[in-house]
RNA sequence: CGGAGUUUAGCGCAGCUUGGUAGCGCGCCUGCCUUGGGAGCAGGAGGUCACAGGUUCGAAUCCUGUAACUCCGACCA
C-alpha cells in the first residue's frame, strides 16, 4: 500500500483535499497553465484536445438537428444591453468595457461579450421578414468573458470557450420544442460520450438566465458531492424579439414577434469530466472522448528492441486502420514502469504492453485504466478485443458514476436534514418547495446549497416545503455547487 | 469583493525567528549502464529569492505598499 502511494506522490489524494487533488491533477496531466492575466488560463495541447473532442461530438449533433455555424463579433455596443433590462442587470457586474482606442474615446462603449443574445437579436431583426425565413437555427463557437471574482481552472475563468446556439421560431410551441430538444442533445452527449449521468430539469426563477422565460439544465455530481451545471437551454419567449423588434409577416398577413431560444455548453464540462471520473492516480478519460484511447508501450532490452518495435509498429497500424486513436511511446530513456504510471495519470483508457515474451507467445497485454485489470490477448484477436474493451470501459465508467450519484442522493424533509445531507454527507438533497423565493433563499443561507433544478423525473415526489412546511408545489434537487 | 495563507532553480521545499551575498530532493544536460510498475553510477548546467519602495556598511531574511495563486465566505457558464 505504501508502494501504491509512491506511484502518485505528486498528486494529493482526493480524501485529503479534493481541491488540491483537482489542481494537482490538471497541472500534472499538463492540461492547462496559469496565465499572466488574472483568472485566465492557457489551455495546453492535452487540455485543448479534450475541448476539440467535445466540439467534434457536439458539432456533429448540432448539424444533425439542422443547425449551422456562424461567427458574431466579440464586441457588443452598450445600447444593446440596455434594451433588455433583466439581461443587463444580470451581467453588468462582470462586463469588461472597451472605452477608448489609442488616445481617442469611443462614442459608445463596447462590451466584451459575456453571451450574445443581444447581438444575435439585432441581426435577426435585420434578417427575418417572413415566416418563410423561419426557423433560424444558428450556433457559434466562441470565447466569452465574464469578469469573475473567484476563479478556478476550467470551472470558472474570466475568459472561457463555449458554444452558444441562438434560434428564432414562428411559434412559442416550436421554440419550446427546440429548447427541450437541445437539452436532449446535451444529455445524449454528456451521458454517452462523457459517461456522466445527469439530472435534467428546470431552473427555479431565481436561478434562471437573465432575460429567459424558462431555463433548463443538466446537472452532474462531482466526487466531492458538489454539483456542476453541465449545460443549459433557455426558452426566451418573445422577450428578446420585443427588445430587438424581431418580427415576421405570417401566413395570415400579420406581423408577429418571433420566439427565440439559446443554449450553451462551455469548457466547464472539462472540469466536470475530470471531477466525475478522476481518482488518486489522476485523470480518467472515457474512451469515446479520450484524444488517445490506447497507448502502446514496447518493452524489453536492447537486444530484442528491433523485433519488439517492428511488432508494435504493426499493431499500431492495425489499430489505427480500425479508427482506434492509438499512440506508441517508444522512448528509450524512460522505463516501462514510469510510462505505466505516466499514462495512468493522464487518463488514457487502455494500455497495450508488448514485449519479447509476448511476441514468443503471439500475444499482447492489455490493461484497463478504470479497473486496473490486466489481460492477455492473442494478437489474432487484438483489434476486436480492444474495440470491445473500449466499449466496456465506456459503459463501466458510466455505471460507476451512476452508482456514485445514487449513493449520494437523499430526500430531505427538513432544512436540518438538508444541511446534514449537503454538508456532512456531501450529497444531493431532494426536497419539496412551496415555490416562494424566500424559502429557497433561506435554504441557501442556512446550508450553503442552492437549488439545482426541478427534475423532470424525480425519484420520488416530496409533498411539503423543506423550509416552511407548507404544501410543496415542486420537488427540487439542492446541492452545493461549483 | 471581504477573511486567511502562500510566493526562493522547471516542480516540491529548506533557509527568514537571531541581516553577512543561497541550499536540498526530483527534473534537466553529458557519458556509461539499464528496460514486464516511476532503475543505477559519475560528471555538469541552471536562481534580478513575485514586484516596487524603505531601513542598513550590507536584505531572501526587518518595514511599507502592490500583484498573482490557493483555501474559506458574498455574486456567477
Amino acid at each position: 500500500m505504501a508502494k501504491e502511494k509512491d506511484f502518485v506522490k505528486e498528486i494529493t489524494p482526493q480524501s485529503e483535499d479534493f481541491s488540491r487533488w483537482y489542481i494537482d491533477t490538471i497541472t500534472k496531466a499538463d492540461l492547462m497553465d496559469y496565465s499572466p492575466v488574472r483568472g485566465c488560463i492557457v489551455f495546453k495541447p492535452d487540455g485543448y484536445e479534450l475541448w476539440e473532442a467535445v466540439q467534434r461530438e457536439l458539432d456533429r449533433r448540432f448539424k444533425e438537428t439542422g443547425h449551422r455555424n456562424a461567427y458574431f463579433p466579440l464586441f457588443i455596443p452598450e445600447s444593446f444591453f440596455e434594451k433588455e433590462k433583466e439581461h443587463i442587470e444580470g451581467f453588468n457586474p462582470e462586463l469588461p468595457w472597451v472605452t477608448e482606442v489609442g488616445d481617442e474615446k469611443l462614442e459608445e462603449r463596447l462590451a466584451v461579450r459575456p453571451t450574445s443574445e443581444t447581438i444575435f437579436g439585432y441581426m435577426y431583426s435585420q434578417w427575418i421578414q417572413s415566416y418563410r425565413d423561419l426557423p433560424v437555427l444558428i450556433n457559434q463557437w466562441a470565447n466569452v468573458v465574464r469578469w469573475e471574482k473567484r476563479t478556478l481552472p476550467f470551472l470558472r475563468t474570466s475568459e472561457f470557450l463555449w458554444q452558444e446556439g441562438h434560434t428564432a421560431h414562428a411559434t412559442a410551441e416550436e421554440a419550446e420544442h427546440e429548447t427541450r430538444q437541445m437539452l436532449d442533445v446535451y444529455t445524449d452527449f454528456v451521458e454517452n460520450e462523457l459517461s456522466i449521468p445527469i439530472i435534467r430539469g428546470q431552473k427555479t426563477p431565481s436561478e434562471k438566465f437573465p432575460g429567459a422565460i424558462a431555463t433548463y439544465s443538466i446537472e452532474a455530481i462531482m466526487k466531492d458531492g458538489k454539483a456542476i451545471q453541465a449545460g443549459t437551454s433557455h426558452y426566451l419567449g418573445d422577450n428578446f424579439a420585443r427588445s430587438f423588434n424581431i418580427k415576421f409577416l405570417d401566413r395570415d398577413n400579420e406581423r408577429k414577434y418571433v420566439y427565440t431560444t439559446s443554449w450553451g455548453m462551455s469548457t466547464r464540462i472539462i472540469g466536470a469530466l475530470i471531477m466525475v471520473h478522476g481518482d488518486d492516480r489522476g485523470l480518467q478519460l472515457p474512451p469515446r472522448i479520450a484524444p488517445t484511447q490506447v497507448m502502446i508501450i514496447p518493452i524489453g532490452p536492447a537486444k530484442t528492441r528491433e523485433r519488439v518495435l517492428a511488432a508494435t509498429d504493426e499493431v499500431f497500424h492495425e489499430l489505427k486502420s480500425h479508427n482506434i486513436r492509438v499512440r506508441v511511446d517508444d522512448r528509450e530513456d524512460l522505463s516501462p514502469g514510469w510510462k505505466f504510471n505516466e499514462y495512468e495519470m493522464r487518463g488514457i483508457p487502455l494500455r497495450l504492453e508488448l514485449g519479447p515474451r509476448d511476441l514468443d507467445a503471439n500475444q499482447a497485454v492489455l490493461v484497463r485504466r478504470d479497473t486496473g485489470e490486466k489481460e492477455v490477448v492473442p494478437l489474432s484477436s487484438l483489434t476486436e478485443r480492444v474495440h470491445s474493451l473500449l466499449g466496456e470501459i465506456q459503459k463501466s465508467m458510466y455505471d460507476r458514476a451512476l452508482a456514485f450519484r445514487t449513493d449520494r442522493s437523499q430526500p430531505a424533509e427538513t432544512i436540518e436534514q438538508l444541511h446534514d445531507i449537503v454538508r456532512n454527507k456531501r450529497s444531493f438533497a431532494l426536497a419539496g418547495w412551496c415555490g416562494d423565493d424566500i424559502c429557497e433563499a433561506k435554504v441557501k443561507e442556512e446550508t450553503g446549497a442552492t437549488s439545482r433544478n426541478i427534475p423532470f423525473d424525480p425519484p420520488q415526489v416530496m409533498t411539503t416545503c423543506v423550509t416552511c412546511g407548507k404544501q410543496a408545489q415542486y420537488t427540487v434537487w439542492f446541492a452545493r455547487a461549483y
